[in-house]
DNA sequence: ATGACTTGAGCATCAAGA
């Protein structure tokens, strides 16, 4: 089963985009963050016409995520538990049947937290111990799980263009990275690094400034495996390809290949 | 260089992103 991550910065302004990177890919599963849309809005038929279900977690304006399958999504939940009262829509969850087991799938959009220090850093810190907390439980169901989606944090130096510049930044900052290790050192995989220990392999690049074209990313986006499902990788990779693209998200998709 | 782009809200500009 091939399972991908993707930030497309906007459901609405994404469509073709995405689409276009759907039918040429042709994941089973779409973990999309910031799709900026409330979940009336978003655009249902052009996911319905290629077969996938849609399961959003929208807000107005900012932030939202959903999930796009090709197979049911059984027990669905939206929203990071831990704290009643945040309205930030960053986190969805569900089940997804293969054809030997189960897997429950987390789709999250971490925040970014700039500046920092500050009220937006103490909130992107709050959110990774609630993440933490979520990691726990999921481990102790000791059932395959992925945590996917955009984690707003560079985890090495290998991850970003120039270090040196993003040492002060929200996504770089050792408390940040810190608050990331003790979420992966609890068992997680993160997929992409152990089928790729390249350096310079990135998920974002600004729209500012030519970052593209010269190369001047970051790599955000991950896919933390627990033990169960780590066991059934076979592939993961990024498709920096549609960068390239008219009208690109900021983001590229990453993706995983699971004997599940 | 706190700049440069892009999106959504909503109709002139501004917040937010990373």
């Amino acid at each position: 089963m091939k399972i991908a991550t993707f930030n497309i910065n906007g459901i609405k302004a994404r469509v073709t985009a995405l689409t276009d990177w759907l039918d040429e890919a042709q994941p089973d599963v779409v973990l999309c963050q910031e799709i900026k849309s409330v979940d009336e809005a978003f655009p249902r038929e052009p996911f319905d016409e290629r077969g996938y279900n849609v399961e959003t977690h929208g807000q107005k304006g900012f932030n939202g995520v959903a999930i796009l399958s090709k197979h049911p999504l059984e027990d669905v939940m939206r929203g990071l538990p831990g704290d009643e009262t945040d309205e930030q829509a960053r986190w969805i969850e569900a089940t997804v049947v293969g054809e030997h087991d189960a897997l429950r799938l987390c789709g999250l959009y971490l925040p970014n937290g700039n500046p920092a220090p500050g009220p937006k850093y103490d909130y992107k810190l709050a959110w990774m111990e609630r993440l933490e907390a979520r990691a726990r439980a999921l481990l102790a169901a000791e059932m395959p799980a992925m945590m996917a989606g955009d984690y707003n944090v560079i985890p090495q130096p290998e991850d970003v263009h120039d270090p040196k510049a993003w040492e002060d930044d929200a996504l770089y900052l050792p408390q940040t990275r810190a608050a990331f290790h003790r979420v992966v050192n609890l068992g997680f995989t993160d997929a992409f690094r152990v089928r790729n220990a390249a350096p310079a392999q990135y998920t974002f690049w600004d729209y500012q400034a030519n970052a593209w074209p010269r190369n001047k990313g970051i790599r955000i986006d991950h896919m933390l495996l627990s033990p169960q499902a780590a066991d059934m990788l076979v592939d993961c990779r990024i498709d920096k390809e549609i960068r390239d693209r008219d009208k690109p998200s900021d983001h590229v998709p990453v993706w995983v290949e699971l004997d599940l």
